[in-house]
DNA sequence: AACTCCCACAACCGCGGGTCT
DNA sequence: TAGACCCGCGGTTGTGGGAGT
């Protein structure tokens, strides 16, 4: 037996919202509150609106000081970083910038701001020190998209979009970037970690969305990094497992001395909790 | 002018987790 | 402890409008 449903399917009205619905859960919002019961609330007001559209419209919408479109600069770069440091976490993004839901963002990731980097990155593939095939063009060539499909549960695409922004952010010169440690992913060393049959049996489980980004940040690691965070340049070329796990032990100090001053504690918690698990992999994989 | 396609944004849906009884 | 209820999140779908043909 399933989930019973939140309201009366058959009674509500969906779709777009009037400028009358607007005024009136917006004037009851601004003077009751919301109650702390969205389900009961379009009852009150006399809305035929299910409770959790409500909430939506509210906080998507109508809830005061919401900026709507025109992403600053400033902006694009915090998103893009966060979503390279923790992923798809709208609601941690929307927590950094002020006036922003997390729908905006995610709508603004997924319309703009990601097709604006891969964009670019489309235009110097040609001339590109990264394996060709990790452009979005090439993929279906790519040996590494062979593996990638044969490990579906290994690895998402969100988390291969990761890696090929984190390429695409530093192959546009950018290597002063106030955040998650990246570096150049070789496909043959991406290729034979994930269908290494010992690190997937002591390592992967299908269910576990958290492991599969740091399993990935782990072999990202195994590379050349630069790290340049509230000035001071940490430089990485390090080819010994043990400097890589030097390395993300700095990137812990950095995060412990609060040297990300924009990053507020909820995110660098999220941060530490992958920084921590990346180092506890990197150090099983060195027993594989 | 009519039609199709595409894009951006709004809204919906299902699920997991927290709280309360 | 179990079940009901609700909230919040992230993925997905729907819709309206503009551009192109």
């Amino acid at each position: 037996m399933g989930r019973a449903p939140c309201c009366d399917k058959a009674n509500v009205k969906k779709g777009p919202w009037s400028a009358e619905e607007d005024a009136k859960l917006r004037a009851y919002i601004e003077t009751n509150g919301t109650g702390g019961n969205w389900i009961a609330l379009p009852h009150k007001i006399g809305l035929k609106r299910c409770g959790k559209s409500c909430r939506l419209r509210w906080l998507n919408y109508l809830r005061p000081n919401i900026k709507h479109g025109g992403f600053s600069e400033e902006e694009d770069q915090i998103i893009l970083s966060l979503y390279i440091s923790i992923g798809s976490r709208w609601s941690i993004m929307a927590a950094q910038l002020p006036g922003r839901t997390d729908n905006d963002i995610k709508n603004y990731w997924n319309t703009k701001l990601k097709k604006k980097l891969l964009g670019d990155y489309r235009k110097i593939n040609n001339r590109s020190k990264i394996s060709p095939q990790y452009s979005p063009i090439n993929q279906e060539h790519s040996n590494l998209q062979g593996a990638l499909i044969n490990s579906e549960t290994l690895i998402s695409a969100s988390t291969v979009e990761r890696i090929r922004l984190q390429m695409c952010y530093m192959n546009k010169g950018n290597n002063d970037s106030a955040f998650w440690p990246i570096c150049h992913v070789q496909e043959s060393q991406l290729t034979n970690l994930i269908t290494s049959p010992k690190f997937v049996q002591q390592h992967v489980n299908p269910n576990d969305t958290v492991f599969e980004s740091s399993q990935i940040r782990q072999e990202v690691a195994l590379q050349n990094l630069h790290e340049d965070t509230s000035g001071s340049t940490i430089g990485f070329s390090m080819q010994e497992e043990n400097d890589q796990l030097r390395e993300l032990d700095c990137f812990k100090e950095l995060l412990e001395k609060e040297s990300m001053s924009w990053w507020s504690s909820e995110v660098k918690e999220e941060a530490m909790f992958s920084c921590s698990a990346d180092s506890l992999l990197l150090q099983e994989c060195m027993r594989l």
